[in-house]
DNA sequence: TAGTGCATGTAAGCAGTTACATGATTGA
DNA sequence: TCAATCATGTAACTGCTTACATGCACTA
C-alpha cells in the first residue's frame, strides 16, 4: 500500500469510477499514467481493497467501474490517522534558475514566461471548474465541512493558489531581470 | 543525462564541491539521496562532464572535489535553452484533504496544524540563510542579476514564499473546518 | 560510550515513465 | 481520413528510496 494506492482508494471511497476516469480525477494532485494505475487497481482489487464491476456500453469500449469494499474504507481510515509525508517538489526551472548567469537575457526571460503562461492556463482550469461547481451545487457555496463538494473546494483552491503563487514569483524574477538590464545600460 | 545530473553540473559550475556537500545544496531543491548522487558524479566524471581530485583532510575523512569540466559546461548551456519540464508534485495531505468527510475533526486539524509547523520550521531556515547572505555581502542587496549572489537569492525566495503559501492555505482549511464546527453547535 | 557529522560507496527493491499493443466511436 | 477520446493492459527501462557497509573525529 503506498500513497498512490491510498489516492485510488479515497476517489473511489466517494465515487466508484473506473481506471481511466481515475487517472484524469488524480491527474491535478497526483501525476500518474494509466500504466501505473491499471496494474495497481488489479492488486488493491485481489487484496480486497477494492471490488469492479464490468459495466458494458454501447457507444465505448466496456468499463470496470471500481468501488471500496469495507477492508479499503478500515485501510482508508488508519492511514488518515498516520503522520503524513511531507510534499515532494520537483521543479526543472528552479534549477536552471539558479545557473540564470550562464545563459543571455533573452533564454532567461523565455523560460520564466513560458512558466508563467503554463500556470496561467492551469490556474484558468482550476477556476473553471469551480465556477461549474458553484453552480451545481443550487447556490450553496461549498466552504462548509459538511457540503458534500467541500473537500473538492478545498482542493481546487489549492491548485489555483499554487499557480497564481509560481507565477508571481516568475514575475518577481523577470521585473529584477528588466531592473537589472536597465541599470547597466 | 537527466535533471539532477544538470542540477549537480549548475551546482559545481559555480563551486566546485564534494558530493556529501553537493548533496546538502541540493537538497531544499530536489531531494536527492547520497546513493542517487555517487554514482551519478562517478558516471558525468567518466563521461567527461566533471573532473575530480582528490582532497586530503587530517580531522575528516578524504573528499572527492569535483569541477565542472568544458563539455560539462556546454551541455549545460544547451539544457538553459531547451524548453523547461513543468513541475512535478507529489503532496501526500492533498490526497488525504480528499477524505477529510472520512475522518473526525481531531485528526483533521492534526493534520494541518503538523503541515504548518514543518512550513514553519522550513521558512524559518530559508530566511534564516537570506538573513546570513545579506550581511556577507557587504550590505549590497542582491537583488541585481550581476550580483554573484542573484540566483541563490531567487532559490532562497522562492523556497520562503512557497512555504508562506502552504501555511495560508491550511490555516484557512482550519478557518473553514472551525467555522463549520461552530455553525453545527 | 553512544550519537552525530563528515565522507563514500553498493545492492535490492519500489515508484514512475516511455513505449508497445489493441480497438471502437466521433468529430474535424 | 486523420486525430482525438474512451478504455484496458503489458514490458522495459529509468529514477528514487531503503538498507547494507565502512571508518574517523568530536561531543554529550
Amino acid at each position: 500500500m503506498n500513497t498512490l494506492a491510498y489516492g485510488l482508494l479515497g476517489l473511489v471511497a466517494r465515487t466508484p469510477s473506473s481506471g481511466y476516469d481515475l487517472m484524469l480525477q488524480l491527474q491535478p494532485y497526483w501525476q500518474a499514467k494509466h500504466s501505473q494505475i491499471y496494474p495497481l487497481l488489479a492488486k488493491l482489487e485481489q487484496e480486497g481493497y477494492m471490488q469492479f464491476t464490468r459495466v458494458h456500453q454501447t457507444d465505448r469500449p466496456d468499463k470496470k467501474v471500481y468501488s471500496i469494499t469495507e477492508k479499503g474504507e478500515i485501510a482508508l481510515k488508519l492511514w488518515l490517522a498516520e503522520p503524513t509525508a511531507e510534499p515532494v517538489i520537483r521543479d526543472e526551472l528552479v534549477l536552471k534558475a539558479y545557473c540564470l548567469q550562464l545563459t543571455d537575457e533573452k533564454a532567461a526571460r523565455a523560460m520564466f514566461t513560458e512558466r508563467i503562461e503554463h500556470c496561467r492556463e492551469q490556474a484558468e482550469s482550476f477556476m473553471h471548474i469551480m465556477q461549474e461547481m458553484e453552480q451545481q451545487t443550487d447556490g450553496k457555496h461549498p466552504d462548509h465541512p459538511d457540503h458534500s463538494a467541500f473537500s473538492d473546494y478545498i482542493l481546487l483552491t489549492w491548485g489555483y493558489r499554487r499557480m497564481q503563487e509560481d507565477m508571481k514569483w516568475c514575475e518577481w524574477v523577470l521585473g529584477l531581470l528588466e531592473k537589472g538590464k536597465a541599470d547597466t545600460e
